[in-house]
RNA sequence: ACAUCU
DNA sequence: AGATGT
């Protein structure tokens, strides 16, 4: 039989370092998202508990309830796109762009976040806007969409959408922070489509 | 590799 | 299995 461990429970039932396997597989069982692992002694369990830093995949809190989450869905990639922002905290609905003929699912990321941010200003709301796309987030920050699709008379309308988003950008101010949705340790952003 | 879209 | 991006 191997020499006893140490069990951490970063994410579970209620975390905490346990004994037995037993013991830790009960915070663990049927928790979504639960992040465990064993030690060999107390020291490294602790020293590991306490470090979530170091952890598999370190993860710290959780998110902001009061906020607006957007996404973007499609149909292929390049093909129809539309976008959608909801109150995080009821996955109300706030706003949802009709769609586009034809764009890509960065750009439609990219212009969920510009709507929330102008739908924000004008409720003089200074809530955060989470994204899933890294991207998406990458080009706000630069105020321009680095998106490769050729313009044609198909994307014209989605290319005319991210100008003007990229304007907007460079006349007004906003303070909306705006968070990566992490999707390994949250699942999916709460304005999904839910077509995957 | 990472983050997304199908 | 394919495409969009850093
Ligand atoms: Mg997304
Ligand atoms: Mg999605």
């Amino acid at each position: 039989m191997a020499k006893k461990k140490w069990y951490v429970v970063w994410r579970g039932k209620k975390p905490g370092i346990y004994s037995t396997w037993a013991e830790c597989e009960k915070q663990v069982k049927g928790f979504k998202g639960a992040k465990f692992k064993s030690f060999p002694s107390y020291e490294e369990a602790e020293a590991a508990f306490n470090n979530s830093t170091l952890k598999p995949e370190a993860e710290n809190g959780s998110y902001i309830t009061e906020s607006i989450s957007v996404d973007a869905g499609s149909h292929g990639n390049p093909g129809p796109v539309e976008y959608r922002g909801v109150y995080t905290k009821t996955e109300e609905i706030v706003f949802a762009h009709p769609g586009f003929k034809k764009g890509t699912n960065n750009m439609a990321e990219f212009l969920g976040i510009v709507h929330a941010l102008q739908y924000l200003k004008e409720q003089k709301s200074a809530m955060p806007v989470y994204s899933d796309s890294a991207t998406a987030i990458g080009w706000v920050e630069k105020k321009k969409a680095n998106s490769t699709l050729v313009e044609d008379a198909d994307s014209r309308e989605i290319w005319e959408e991210i100008r003007r988003a990229e304007n907007w950008l460079k006349e007004h101010t906003w303070d909306n922070p705006i968070y990566k949705w992490d999707t390994n340790n949250w699942g999916e952003i709460k304005a999904d489509y839910q077509r995957k």
